[in-house]
DNA sequence: CGAGTACTTGAGGCTGTTCAAGGACTGTGG
DNA sequence: CCACAGTCCTTGAACAGCCTCAAGTACTCG
């Protein structure tokens, strides 16, 4: 990994990554406070494969995916290596990490990762107090998504759980139609608790019901993203009583 | 709930509530050390079924049941109320906690829970650094057993789960021989994502194989914990190379 | 004793897995 | 350019595990 120095110079480095919206950790804050946050986080590089190494020990507080995604692998019973968890740019690192679980965190692609440890951002809140607002809502939606996890887990069938995938995908990508599927058919059955076949089957499904289109196996394409949230078998999101 | 100022009081009014063992959260501070908390953090009692109120604005930054426990209810997609988790003496609220994704915390016995704000806890980890150190243990631990749960929910059988829940409870509670049961065959398969048919089958299973004696439905007594560890599908902790 | 609740047990069916074969795409070397 | 290997994906058939539905039992409470 290269740690780079100069702040936010990656983005001239990376025609690829297009014009980011400011990521939700820094929403709201004066340019004079992202200055100021320029110097307290510390800018990675990695390329596609690489390992990110994190000191158990001094693990990062937080980190935060500036462009690019990664990949968390864990070890399971058998010691087999399997896909648990994909983070996509603007999205926060599981604070305190997977790494103690025996977790393996390593870049799917060209990735930029911001991170900063705990004793840094204490001090940066000392001076930006809205930070610690913003890392507190980023750490609700961290629970939230763990809770749908557990729900499609433990209550949803094989067409659920590959649509909720591809809906939960699609929207973390803004909503874009095109969707480029990063890890293949065995990777999202061991996400889903599912096996590569039904994932086949599933997304088969999905793209005679029009739903989807399936240029390439991992180019989707969103045609009716209601249709889609609708097979996710989340309802929508009544007010209770 | 009712609140109590004065501090520890509880432990003369639950005859039934043996000696604890000092919680975790607190392990190693000295006694000059735990008057200082006993002054920062606020004592409730609850009794069997009564919810525990949480002002989602200013939810308890750290939450500790002293003695009973705590059901977690969420409402699932079609609106009902199902068994989410369970917290026993001794264990940690989900910081940040379910409240936000429509849970729902109750008690479900007796039970004593101290919880401090995050500015009280800021205050009083500015005086006693080693209260920091013991939180985030408790954190990692609960990140790890969410991650139980998810591989439990995502690749184990149903006898592995329900083995899994026994052993669990087991562990919990400090490894006593007999185990008491708080919630029925139903709550068990929503926890677990089976059916009470199915619940009930495994157990009879565990009977019939000796590992448990089942005296009466809520009461299981561990007879061969080697064994329903080993039914569990969880490898025995093997040290990766 | 009757009602209510929780638990058990059985039979049958559906869903997803397993196993097996074949197809599509990519990169390599002749 | 083609042949070839390798990887990923698709598709089919048979099976197994868990669920659904339906009785029937055990315990508690009035």
């Amino acid at each position: 990994m290269n740690a780079m120095i100069q702040p936010w110079a990656t983005k001239a480095l990376y025609p690829g990554a297009q014009k980011q919206p400011r990521p939700a950790l820094f929403q709201g804050l004066t340019r004079r406070e992202m200055n100021r946050i320029r110097h307290g986080f510390c800018e990675d590089q990695y390329t596609r494969g690489e390992p990110v190494l994190c000191d158990p020990i001094e693990m990062p507080f937080v980190g935060l995916v500036l462009c690019g995604a990664l990949r968390e692998d864990v070890r399971d019973a058998q010691g087999e290596r399997r896909l648990f968890a994909l983070t996509f740019a603007g999205e926060l690192l599981s604070p305190l990490g997977p790494q103690r679980i025996g977790g393996q965190l390593s870049a799917l692609e060209e990735t930029v990762l911001l991170t900063c440890d705990r004793t840094g951002f204490d001090a940066l809140v000392a001076d930006i107090p809205h930070l610690r607002l913003n890392l507190l809502h980023l750490l609700q939606g961290q629970i939230a998504a763990t809770h749908r996890w557990q729900t499609l887990l433990g209550r949803k069938s094989a067409s659920e759980r590959v649509a909720s995938m591809l809906a939960w995908f699609h929207a973390r990508h803004g909503g874009k139609d095109k969707l480029l599927l990063p890890v293949n058919r065995a990777e999202l059955g061991q996400m889903s608790g599912l096996t590569l076949e039904t994932v086949s089957r599933q997304i088969h499904a999905l793209k005679k019901a029009g739903v989807i289109a399936v240029p390439q196996p991992t180019h989707i394409h969103v045609l009716d993203a209601d249709a889609l949230h609708a097979l996710t078998g989340d309802a929508p999101a009544r007010r209770a009583a």
